[in-house]
DNA sequence: ACTTAGTACTATGTTATACAAGGTATTAGG
DNA sequence: CCTAATACCTTGTATAACATAGTACTAAGT
């Protein structure tokens, strides 16, 4: 069991949370996002991002439009849709939840577990 | 897009780090684990943790020992291996990079975007 | 003795997502 | 034309949470 496989177990979700913050501050393109993330200490590649923006897409999450680059080929900027928005709210909401419940676990709940 | 499915990959890979976090705390068994988990609000069922624990056991992680209780069929006590408390250290990092990490882009680290 | 209920543990197939790997396409420069 | 940088795309693999369907043990009721 290595702790790079439980790493990216933890990833799951909680990339498409980030993702949608990140859009939900004005258009962007995939290759920011993956900067960002990068940036703060959150791995993720273009084999996840892709087909994760495709399902945020599909599910009617976020739009995106093209935009010519100055030098370079094009990008496609996305934005969040007003579904979107709503989801980010239930994900902000979902994310406190679950770190407030693992910081209850993890700072010794003793409490808890005595009076099983 | 369901909010429940994306709850659902939010708890992969945390759902290890509670567990190993409560047998870290002292012998304990299956269903006590599930209350405790469930009490946090973080939701867990025997599909889940069962396959779960055989993972840690054979990762050597933790190990059990079989225990007569008063009324009802035996119960597996789980304890922490050396290994297991390593890994858990690990984790536990793991997990204060990922929170810190994920709260830097959520609260709008606009910094960061602006100078792309 | 048999049945039911509560409790504890087990196994497996399904689902969804992160990732590795391998691409295609556009633009710019040599 | 070829190479390099950049941007986007696809697909198969690996993994874990979960639903489902059990088995097994103990106690209580009939």
């Amino acid at each position: 069991m290595k702790i790079e496989n439980t790493q990216v177990q933890m990833r799951k979700g909680i990339l498409e949370y980030c993702i949608l913050h990140i859009i939900s501050r004005g258009e962007v393109y995939a290759s920011d996002m993956i900067e960002e993330l990068t940036s703060a200490k959150i791995m993720v590649v273009e084999g996840t991002l892709y087909p994760l923006l495709t399902r945020l897409r599909k599910a009617g999450l976020v739009d995106y439009h093209w935009v010519e680059s100055l030098s370079g080929p094009p990008r496609k900027y996305y934005t969040l849709t007003d579904i979107g928005k709503q989801f980010l709210e239930q994900l902000d909401e979902t994310w406190q939840s679950l770190v407030g419940s693992t910081n209850r676990i993890i700072t010794n709940n003793y409490k808890e577990h005595k009076e099983k």
